[in-house]
DNA sequence: CTAATTATGGAATGATCGTTCCATTAGCGG
DNA sequence: CCGCTAATGGAACGATCATTCCATAATTAG
């Protein structure tokens, strides 16, 4: 998964993947069938850990912006324990590289899209329940910017810019807000 | 360049542009010396075509706000003729898929991020003369809110959803402004 | 018109791609 | 200990990758 996360679905070939996992080809091959098969499974695992752990708060019941900020907030540090060599999200790098060139890839970042527009969608709820209809405007704004702090953390690893980028996000959730 | 645009370098081979562009391989090798070089000159040409013409209101004397919203509702009408065959932008799709791997290419991709923050903060200077200091800081946060347009639109062409975003993005930069 | 230079089409090269195949090994119930 | 099934390492496959080479065509200079 490390592979395909760093150097994207094209750059990577099983070769790399035998080396790097000690592994051998026919392993591969007898327990997922091919390389798009295994890059599924890659995307699956992704969502079930990375994706889940960063949004463990959000999801969780009666999460609110606080939640938010942590999703955002979790990715900065593991952008700063990286350093320069940025990995970004999987899943957004899989959707500019492949886009919709591959229907059961599109599916699968599709399901990263709405599962992270619904869990968004919702703790703004639980944070402003009295801004009706506006959430899931909202949620979409923070989707697609969670986009924008991926790919650009990619080439752009400055702590200060994406900190102010991710306060700046969260503050204008804020002031969208009626109550204030 | 568009074969490299619509589906990104590592998959785009010498023989698809070869079949695509009608002129032989020893012309491409000749005239331009293997296929890292022939990106960066397709780089540039984005850059001074497509770029320059996004860009066009931006980057003249005395742009105002109203020129940076231009530049974003001109790649939402590209987004829109596009149809279901997103292509997004190929800097930014360049920048999620090669990173820093190669350090010619990513001088490039730096190269787009600068232009667009000097242009965006320069705008921000002509419309907001009184918001000392903050104006880069806003052109950082308007680039990386490019970067999640492009990215976003590689996997969904909703043009209510981007069209709300670009809304969002601007009202927000009026918010920032301290004169109102 | 001819000779020298340049540009180009297309075959050939070695490397690497994803995938398959098979001979061998390991695990295990009897 | 034996026979069977499942797992695995490694060679081999055709396809395709970027690149090079060369013979020919086009262009230009004298």
């Amino acid at each position: 998964m490390r592979l395909f996360w760093a150097n994207g679905y094209e750059a990577t070939s099983i070769d790399d993947i035998v080396r790097a996992t000690e592994v051998g080809r026919s392993s591969i091959y007898s327990s997922f069938g091919g390389k798009k098969a295994l890059f599924l499974a890659c995307l699956d695992h992704y969502s079930a850990t990375i994706v889940a752990k960063a949004l463990a708060a959000v999801e969780a019941p009666g999460a609110d912006l606080s939640a938010i900020e942590t999703f955002f907030t979790t990715h900065l540090n593991h952008m700063k324990k990286a350093g320069t060599k940025q990995r970004g999200c999987l899943i957004v790098n899989t959707a500019t590289e492949l886009g919709r060139s591959d229907a059961d890839i599109f599916a699968a970042v599709t399901a990263y899209q709405t599962r992270l527009r619904t869990a968004f969608a919702q703790a703004l709820k639980n944070e402003f329940p009295s801004f009706k209809g506006e959430h899931d405007r909202l949620a979409d704004h923070l989707v697609i910017s969670a986009y924008g702090l991926f790919a650009f953390s990619k080439s752009c690893h400055d702590p200060a810019i994406l900190r102010q980028y991710v306060t700046d996000i969260l503050d204008h959730v804020r002031m969208s807000c009626p109550s204030r």
